[in-house]
DNA sequence: CTTGACTCAGGACTATACTCAATACTGTAA
DNA sequence: TTACAGTATTGAGTATAGTCCTGAGTCAAG
């Protein structure tokens, strides 16, 4: 399989693909005479693997953690991790949307930025 | 007031305030006679104001909208929006939290990789 | 007069995850 | 044979919000 039919096959771009392999995410393929990548199935497989890690928040960075873990514990330890991760960014997402809300349920709606709420407390020393 | 001032007052580096002027959030300060720009307290409130603003979620580019409008609607708008943004973050981190978590639940902590759950959930085709 | 601290402008660098552009070579079909 | 589609490599560009570097000029103190 070449690259380009490895590209559409597993959805992404050519681009992509050498670029995963850049960053050792995918294994060096082999190569045929006229020196073009020679893919098979295992790497569709494999950037399905990538794309499906991604798609539950891990970076690219991580992903290469996860494949070059050996141990159970320790992708439990990087699982754990990232759940931390995410709980402290929904709560900085809530307090924000509380202060927004806030600001929002002052605002006047009308007339000229002068009598504005929002603005007002945007400048308000106390954030 | 100089530049190293300023940045001391209000509690950014220097080459940040070089920066806001180039993005055009703060106004071209006066030069002194030797080519150093010269600042007085309006400066010190207008970075104040960015930073809380920033604390709020909004974006550089946003903040400099902040500034160019003049109408409180608009600005009730692009809160509005601000909101559904956060929002919808939260809730897509929501997801991905619930994902996670179920994945740790299966997974059986010890022994190898080819036995633990969080492996096989992320190799499964349903993601 | 020299030293050290400060400032200037312009550009490079950081992180992330790609995507595109340029130039050259290869393969296939009409 | 010629055209076009695919591939190769290298390097640059995207977005965001700065930070750092370089080389040069300036200021105040000892």
């Amino acid at each position: 399989m070449t690259i380009g039919q490895l590209a559409k096959l597993s959805n992404v771009n050519i681009d992509t693909i050498r670029y995963y392999e850049k960053l050792k995410l995918l294994p060096k393929p082999k190569r045929s005479k006229n020196g073009y990548r020679e893919y098979n199935n295992d790497y569709n497989i494999k950037i399905n693997y990538i794309l499906r890690a991604k798609a539950l928040g891990f970076t690219l960075r991580e992903v290469k953690e996860i494949f070059n873990t050996n141990e159970c514990e320790d992708l439990f330890e990087l699982t754990s991790e990232k759940i931390k991760d995410v709980e402290s960014r929904i709560s900085n997402l809530n307090n924000l949307n509380k202060k927004l809300k806030f600001l929002l349920k002052k605002c006047p709606v009308t007339g000229s930025i002068d009598n504005c709420s929002i603005m007002k407390s945007i400048l308000k020393t106390q954030s």
